[in-house]
DNA sequence: AGCATCAGTTCCTTTTTGGAACTCGCCGAT
DNA sequence: ATCGGCGAGTTCCAAAAAGGAACTGATGCT
């Protein structure tokens, strides 16, 4: 399979990744959600070439994470923001980021701090079920197949 | 910079993501999470060259993510399982997966169920602070810097 | 007129992927 | 004892993506 027909597969884990899973797009992302919005401070910030970063803006316009948003005319100048379907994207970012805190920090510690803002603390990011409420790992999943995929998956 | 300097940044997304963040890798993950063990097993379920499946999974044992383990020998053979570090990222799966069946999904749904196990229902993935136990928005989020960092980081 | 700013584009080189075939150790059947 | 098959890779080459640096185009500032 080639990494360009990921969206057409059966899986939204690929599809998903179609859409953020090309490199430096998730760190374009973590930037957006830490307030950055303009081309040329995504660019500086990232050191990502120019190209590259024109091909992950314009990829995360046409599939709605970002928007594009007029801010001066004359010259006409745009800037990236989130959408809400971009803002969804965060507890992905903020899980990838405390994997990293846990595991690849160096003796200082993590690089930014985390605070829940409602509560005060350091916030310590968990994966709940919405239903009962209660603290999910792995283990207490069950997948199955959706029927009308049971033709294309085992 | 170039993406192989990703692990020196001061940064944990970025340092997870040169671990996990190439093409095809968290692909892998996903397979590993559903039980697939076997070099063949990937390769065939992904289509991922055999040339890069063997990068990935070497990369993914070096930084402990996975573990090689024999389970046969004459002829050795080993297959790879997830270590406790490897199944801490299933939230980021979980949540990847999550907004593909959102946005992603044609007429037929998402392509696979997940059932929370203890509560019976089919699981909704929220991120809640630990300390608090309420659900946690991107605006809910204050961040700083490690004033450990405050020599690189703006 | 000349320089600067911002958001890209263009051109060319270096890395990564993709695709297919090949290796190696061993088993079991002919 | 040779032949084919399995599983886990490796090798080789062509195609695609990323890296680097310079260039464009509208406008505003001095």
């Amino acid at each position: 399979m080639r990494w360009q027909e990921l969206d057409q597969q059966p899986c939204s884990l690929a599809r998903t990744l179609a859409v953020v899973g090309d490199r430096w797009t998730l760190l374009v992302l973590r930037d957006a959600f830490l307030g950055v919005r303009r081309f040329e401070a995504f660019q500086s910030r990232l050191g990502v070439t120019r190209h590259v970063l024109s091909d992950r803006l314009t990829k995360l316009v046409t599939h709605s994470v970002l928007e594009k948003r007029v801010y001066q005319e004359r010259p006409r100048r745009e800037e990236y923001r989130l959408t809400e379907r971009g803002r969804e994207l965060h507890p992905v970012i903020l899980h990838l980021v405390q994997w990293g805190d846990r595991h690849l920090a160096d003796e200082r510690g993590a690089p930014l701090f985390h605070r829940h803002h409602q509560c005060g603390h350091r916030l310590q990011a968990r994966l709940t079920c919405a239903h009962c409420g209660e603290h999910v790992e792995a283990r207490d999943v069950d997948v199955a197949v959706n029927p009308a995929f049971a033709d294309v998956l085992p």
